[in-house]
Parts: C-alpha cells; sequence; structure tokens
DNA sequence: TTAATAGTTGAACAATTGCTCAACTATTCA
DNA sequence: TGAATAGTTGAGCAATTGTTCAACTATTAA
C-alpha cells in the first residue's frame, strides 16, 4: 500500500499475523514498559552506576561518596534524589550526616547480570 | 578548607576515610562502569526495553516489531542496531526478511528483575 | 547566637538522545 | 530487466539529561 509505504509503517495485520498477535497476548500493558524503562534509565549513567555499586560495598555518606568518585557533593545529591525516588537506595541522618544504602536486593542483581553480559 | 568548600568538595581524605579506602579497593576500574552504563542504558528506553521483551516472547522481523509497538521500521530498524551493537539482539536474514532473537539470557534476568522491583 | 560543616535544591547550559524523513541497499518475483 | 517489499542509514531537530553554580536548610559546637 503506497500510504503505508510513505509512512514507513507496515500493513495492519504484521508480517506474520499469528506471531505478533502470540506475542501481543504475553506483552504487559504500555504503562509498564514506561515505568521499566524509567527505573532501568537510573543504571545508565556512570555516575549513578559508580554510586550504586560502591553503595553495594558499604552505607556511606554524601561526603564520602563525593570523595570516592571525585565529583562535587552537590551532583552526587542530585543523583541520590532520583536514585531515592525510585527506591532504589534510602537514606538515614545522624547527627549533621545523611548516610545511604541500598534499599534492596535487586540493585546488585541488575548490576551483576550486566557485568556478566560485559564479561562473557 | 575554604577553598574545597568553594568546590563543593569533601577534604581528599573523606569523612571516614577508612570506609572509603575500604569500598575503593572493592570498586572495578572507572572503564567498566562506562562499559556497564553505556549496556544497561539501552534498558532505559521503553522502545528498546518493548523491543526485547518482544523477542523475549518470539523471534520476530522489523515489520512484525513495527506492527507490534506501533512505530515505523526505521525507528525499530535504528534501536536494534544498537542493540546488535551491544550484543544484546542477533539477526539472521531469510530472504528479504531479517528476523531478530535475544542474543542470550542476560536480558530476560535484568528485565525480570526491574519489573520485580517494580511489583514488589 | 554565630560559625562551621553536611546536605539539598532550582535554574541554566552544553551534551546527548530518539524520532522523522528521505534516500539508499538487498532480495524476490514476474 | 523492472517493480515491489524488507530493511538500513545519515542528517536534522526537538526533547531530555547531567553537571555546575549559587543559594538555601539542617545540625552541631563554641
Amino acid at each position: 500500500m503506497q500510504e503505508n509505504e510513505r509512512l514507513d509503517l507496515c500493513e495492519a495485520e504484521g508480517i506474520h499475523e499469528d506471531i505478533v498477535n502470540f506475542v501481543r497476548a504475553k506483552l504487559q500493558p504500555a504503562g509498564d514498559y514506561e515505568e521499566l524503562a524509567a527505573l532501568l534509565k537510573l543504571f545508565g549513567d556512570p555516575t549513578r552506576v559508580k554510586l550504586l555499586h560502591a553503595l553495594e560495598q558499604h552505607e556511606m555518606c554524601v561526603c564520602d561518596l563525593a570523595a570516592l568518585l571525585g565529583v562535587t557533593k552537590s551532583a552526587v545529591s542530585h543523583q541520590l534524589k532520583l536514585l531515592r525516588m525510585s527506591n532504589l537506595v534510602k537514606s538515614r541522618r545522624k547527627g549533621q550526616i545523611v548516610f545511604y544504602n541500598l534499599a534492596d536486593d535487586h540493585v546488585r542483581q541488575i548490576i551483576d547480570k550486566g557485568f556478566e553480559h560485559l564479561w562473557e
């Protein structure tokens, strides 16, 4: 169909309609992929993935993390806020100091799978 | 130190020097985090993560994937190229048609851990 | 109360990203 | 060969992103 060709689309049924329908039935609601991408995007920045991998080793404060990564406290704090909002890290205050921890074990598992992929 | 305050940095030793040194010894070389972030970044886009989750269900061609996601073949092809370059998917040509598959099981594992995190 | 340190925040800017469009290659079939 | 379909590619653009900077809050100690 000329109109579809112009739009760079395929026929509405798809080339292998049976397979497309089979797969479509197994997919999650569209919004789930938005959420999943928003979550996994947090692992897609060197600063953040370093922060997460560092916190995998030991609880640390913003200042420790800034020194460890060689970046400003501001940059660290901005990124920690994103990680906190997605429940990847949690914090506890002790006096002036705010200590950060990994919120659960999924972080470790995702990072491990990533490294496995790179190293095999 | 005033100079450090102005730069928003912490003292060179860090606030908890022992912990920072302990963690530093456990981290990977800096370049590894660049690679890891570049890899995991690929999961951080809705179109790509849909593509990957769809291919988790069944091998499909570019046209199938475009129809399934409701986007152009061009958009799909651009994203598949990125996924191919990072060994997340592989392709085989049969006549005019190029079928795409997941390259290994890490994709499934990372996506599963992501969904687990969102759903718990 | 004042000074010092830890941390947070919002605006702004450069850099990156994902899509569209148009042109291109590759393969099949008549 | 020529037409049709599948797929790829590069340039360009709008949208998003990560950092810096400066100003701010919070807590402690003198």
